[in-house]
DNA sequence: TCTCTAAATAAGTATTCGCTTATATAGTAG
DNA sequence: CTACTATATAAGCGAATACTTATTTAGAGA
């Protein structure tokens, strides 16, 4: 991998915001409205961060409705592979009891 | 680790000319004035970069005379460790033919 | 001592980042 | 159609980033 590629993949998961967005997907689907609660930032925020990591490349998206569920890909590049084996994996961030699932 | 602590050592990382500086470091120690040429900024901002690299704990310094040497800890995180492991390997930033050794 | 060199620090500046609020888009339901 | 909800986009702003040049610190050597 190049090294303009890695700096692109490495600033993309630098952030604690999307470091917690990528705790939350390591157990599967979430919708973006339970990531509002999860992080405390305004619901545009957190569009924009998850933005960033779609294009990345690390993260991908399915519509459902009105609603818009994000997952991690299937292949995610070693070093994010080595970030998300990092983050904590207690994480209760998913649509049970949310209001919108 | 915790998702603050692992945000602090991707920002560390999430730069081309500090990716740079660490590729050059693979192969052993470094002074500073190899990586002026290496980077093509100027000497302030080499130390300003490697400042951070050793705030975050990912390279030691050791001073000979006027000289500084950089190296790579020996006790990196494994996130660190993957990032080095992508870094490409064919580094000409040694002490040989420079002007400092 | 004085001078030279290597590296670090200080100060200033342009760019980037991550939030905010306001607005637009898209789908559901009556 | 209108009304409501979920998400995205636009615009603006303060903080952080990464350079620059100028200066300071520290060691080597005549």
């Amino acid at each position: 991998m190049d090294i303009l590629q890695l700096e692109r993949q490495l600033k993309a998961v630098a952030d604690a915001n999307r470091l917690k967005l990528l705790a939350c997907l390591t157990d599967g689907e979430v919708c973006v409205c339970d990531f509002v609660d999860v992080l405390g930032i305004s619901q545009p925020a957190v569009s924009q961060q998850l933005k960033k990591l779609k294009e990345a490349g690390i993260v991908l998206e399915r519509k459902e409705g009105t609603w818009k569920y994000y997952r991690l890909s299937e292949s995610l590049s070693p070093v994010v592979q080595a970030v998300i084996a990092q983050l904590p994996g207690d994480n209760r961030c998913h649509c049970e009891g949310s209001s919108c699932c």
